[in-house]
DNA sequence: AAATATTAGTTGAAAATGTAACTAACAAGG
DNA sequence: CCTTGTTAGTTACATTTTCAACTAATATTT
């Protein structure tokens, strides 16, 4: 019944690519989930903070390619949780900067940590070299390159 | 405001796993979407049993780690499509085996043939060797090594 | 064979997401 | 200024996903 003609499924780069992302995001989820009650999207828009700064919504946008809608969504959630802050710009008052308050720098501290270790496993697992390749290609895969 | 003692965001598997997924699959789901308008649970439960033969829903959870729920939501709309049929086992009449109707295997054909047309032009971007590396590096992280 | 446990699959309610329409603030052309 | 356009961000509504409880069929235990 198979149809060898046809493509294998386990060569098929983007569902390798969304088992493999859907495997290590769900081993990682339990690090922001339980431990502070973030979503997921609400641990990027923090880890986005704590690397570069304040940023606006838009700013994470364009970094994290997450739709705005979800973005706003996520702030909103961790401002309630006393993660994160507003803060309009004067000169421009359609602009809100982003800032850790110091409960979220120290959870983004304590999550990008945890982040390291589990990245750290990673490479141990796959070898230096081959994680180098791998990330290589995952970023002209994201577009990034 | 950055923190470089911890880890660069670009640098986190997980992270960078679902960028590219997001993308890649993104860039395939017009192809299911607009032909024969698939969700992605759906085109995948085609795929599965085009590749693997008839099958049941509990087989497909298994192999394509999707939850029961979301298998079952997609058999009942390729059902109403007409992609589908259901097939109990008269041993036992909990198990129903799901088999794609000719319309199924005709969308299968076409479907495969764009994926593997579309995993064609990503190895040429990437390399023969970067590819090799870079989906047994998948496998593994997918937990299938 | 009756009671209990498992297994396959479905369903309903709640949460999350996506799409589109919206508000508010600024910019630019007339 | 005053229409028109653009940008940042929110909100409303429809679709999807998730979680938990459920049904139906078979297996197991007593």
């Amino acid at each position: 019944m198979t149809d060898p003609a046809q493509l294998d499924l386990s060569d098929f780069l983007p569902y390798l690519l969304s088992q493999a992302a859907d495997r290590q995001g769900g081993a990682f989820s339990p690090v922001y989930k339980d431990r502070y009650g973030m979503l997921r999207t609400e641990w990027r828009v923090v880890f986005h903070l704590g690397q570069y700064g304040d940023l606006t919504a838009k700013d994470v946008c364009n970094r994290a390619q997450i739709h705005k809608t979800k973005v706003s969504r996520a702030v909103t959630a961790l401002e309630s949780k006393r993660f994160v802050s507003r803060h309009t710009v004067v000169s421009d008052r359609r602009h809100a900067l982003l800032r850790l308050t110091p409960l979220g720098r120290t959870a983004y501290r304590d999550l990008s940590a945890a982040a390291a270790r589990f990245d750290e496993d990673l490479k141990l697992r796959l070898g230096a070299a081959d994680t180098h390749t791998l990330k290589r290609c995952l970023l002209k895969l994201a577009g990034k390159e």
